[in-house]
DNA sequence: TGTTTATTGTTCATCTTTGAACTATTATGT
DNA sequence: ACATAATAGTTCAAAGATGAACAATAAACA
């Protein structure tokens, strides 16, 4: 009687992404408590991570990597500044950028950071085995670059 | 001297979650795009799939289940219930508690957000044998049941 | 029973996030 | 060169999320 056409939750497409969103969303939270003592939040540590594998890059490229509006940055980058843990430099060539770069405080803040979310991330994919972990890795890259331009 | 202890970046471990982390991040973000049409936001679908699927279940049980806080579900609900998509009422064995539950219309609304997320889950599953994407739940539901308590 | 503790939902202040409008600068095209 | 379009970053108002404090109700226990 329930002639509903074939729900989500029969699907094993569905099921299963559900789930990896809930474990990225629960991830993320516990992320959030362990780096409270470093005064430090999930948005945050991913600009200093970004930063630090690519220093010298703009506001732009910046908001592009996190995929978050430029405005974010504009917002979050002067805290972490103040903090100097970041330095801004206006670009010589073309004097609508501002060149980002971490400074050694922020470099030092950082691993102490990473350690917090590397131990994490290990307690979360330790459970799978190596080719696992890669397989998984590799098939959400496939989703990141079908959805990136959609 | 700069005694880095292995860089997060070398682990496989660590890459692979970014991955993944990356990948929920574009989905709700073209989700939210998608959805804009039929005035619903990513929150607000996650609640009426609960209440489709549980329906009765208290506002604390739903907060639990979305992984935010009760306060998130009492500035939510309101929106929802004036548009009539659902019922709120009073227990009556117990006076604290606020019964929840679609309406029509909500479920009629519900359907069709769901064929929407349906569709943006699809193009991004596809790219996975059933194999793989099973495993991928499978693993995700690991790391849920391993961060839920921590 | 009467007192203490827990639980449910709300309120409120605070912090984030977002997108649209704006300024300044550079690129493009004629 | 000049006008037009595009780009980088900022500002601002509105919407969302969070957690602490609170009121009402229920549970535990003496």
């Amino acid at each position: 009687m329930n002639n509903k056409q074939e729900l989500p939750w029969d699907n094993p497409r569905f099921r299963n992404w559900v789930a990896v969103a809930r474990a990225c969303h629960v991830l993320e939270r516990t992320l959030a408590v362990k780096l409270a003592p470093l005064d430090l939040k999930p948005a945050q540590l991913d600009v200093l991570m970004n930063l630090y594998r690519h220093p010298g890059m703009s506001q732009h490229d910046l908001a592009r990597k996190l995929l978050v509006g430029r405005s974010n940055i504009t917002m979050l980058l002067p805290q972490l500044e103040a903090r100097g843990l970041l330095r801004r430099e206006g670009d010589e060539k073309d004097k609508r950028i501002l060149r980002l770069a971490l400074t050694e405080a922020g470099e030092a803040l950082l691993m102490q950071a990473l350690k917090v979310h590397m131990a994490l991330i290990e307690k979360a994919m330790s459970q799978s085995t190596p080719e696992q972990c890669d397989m998984i890795g590799e098939q959400m890259r496939k989703i990141y670059e079908v959805l990136k331009e959609a």
